[in-house]
DNA sequence: ATATTAAAAAGAACGCGTTATTTAAATATT
DNA sequence: AATATTTAAATAACGCGTTCTTTTTAATAT
């Protein structure tokens, strides 16, 4: 018979959507201006004109509400990274161009570094955004292909790419949380990096 | 004349000494057992019979509790890694050799890791742990010569080093963080960075 | 002994993220 | 129209790190 249900309807989609979007675009701008953990719930409430437990209806907590604004940052990121890679001359220049923008980015914006990497205290309760997000596997394979390109064979791909990874997020998360060394210039450290990860696996040993 | 100042007492150096150690102390037990963001002030003041806010005369806030103790994790961790350096034949083997035990170190033991780099929301307020801290220093020191006996030449040194680094805190950050990723083994993905770390400064080019 | 002083220790309170509980609104049934 | 029901929205409350305020304690001077 499936009779219409009969209390108070549930938020629509479509309410639901806007709920989230509106809380993620103060959100994201409150975030940028103050800094994650300076942005109370109730103050992001509150310049939504919205009780703050409330929020709690659209995201199951804050940090949820930072992880949806990851997807923008990474979003950006990547863009930036391809722009990069497509100018270059070589796949091999067109990964170090790609790492190396891919570093600065996070050095030179590193309350969005924070943002992102700054708060593993709570260590992921099964939510694996880097995993399982769809953008994050689409440029795996991306820069996959282009190690392809670079004339890594096909099975060391897996390893040099993690390895790249590794490279990357490496000098981005050094730079960023030990901002007191003196650091070489990031370009500089990242270039060498990459360089031999690139040259360690196909080349003879010295 | 300097007559002796009329109120209580501050407390003395062994008070304070001893007041610390015992925090610290506990603290050690409760963070490795619960996790660090799990123990409340209140619960460790309470396993030691102190009022809440009295911890605070001892130590200006939970942070600084837990940067006590990073010292004695480093501790145990360059002591371990250097023992597998000592005991390589050659200064390239016993340079990855340290690699592969210091990411081995937090990778088996993510809570370790956890407690040292996975709280930097508060972005240091000139603590600065690392660029001051003597034991890290004189780590740095001992690989760079490790460097040099591997024959990096002097002018390079700084920058391998700090690639070195770079790489090490990669690899640790990315398995710890990321851990629904299908990584290879981390002795494999450190082993072949170290290798095009070194190798990249002083081979001639490809 | 008693008063004075300075610091320690304890207590109350703040804003935080979050949850439990209560109140209000909306809709199908009687 | 009144009622029952289901959900949204609002309020109270919890434990947290931390700070402000008060009380207690210990040491000196009278």
């Amino acid at each position: 018979m499936n009779k219409k249900p009969r209390g108070r309807r549930p938020l629509s989609a479509d309410e639901m959507e806007n709920g989230r979007a509106a809380i993620v675009k103060a959100a994201r701008a409150l975030f940028g201006e103050h800094g994650y953990s300076s942005v109370s719930m109730r103050a992001l409430a509150a310049a939504i004109d919205m009780s703050p437990t409330s929020l709690y209806r659209f995201y199951p907590n804050k940090r949820a509400i930072l992880v949806q604004i990851w997807a923008e940052i990474f979003s950006n990121l990547f863009c930036s990274c391809r722009k990069v890679a497509s100018g270059a001359d070589t796949p091999v220049e067109a990964l170090t161009g790609y790492a190396v923008r891919f570093v600065e980015y996070w050095v030179n914006n590193p309350e969005n570094y924070m943002m992102v990497y700054g708060e593993i205290d709570t260590p992921q309760k099964g939510e694996s955004f880097f995993a399982d997000n769809d953008l994050v596997a689409e440029e795996l394979s991306y820069l996959g292909e282009l190690l392809m390109k670079a004339g890594v064979e096909d099975q060391d791909i897996d390893l040099t790419l993690q390895q790249l990874l590794c490279a990357m997020h490496g000098v981005c998360h050094s730079l960023v949380t030990i901002p007191e060394m003196n650091w070489n210039d990031a370009k500089v450290i990242t270039t060498g990096l990459v360089t031999g990860v690139l040259k360690s696996k196909w080349l003879p040993d010295a």
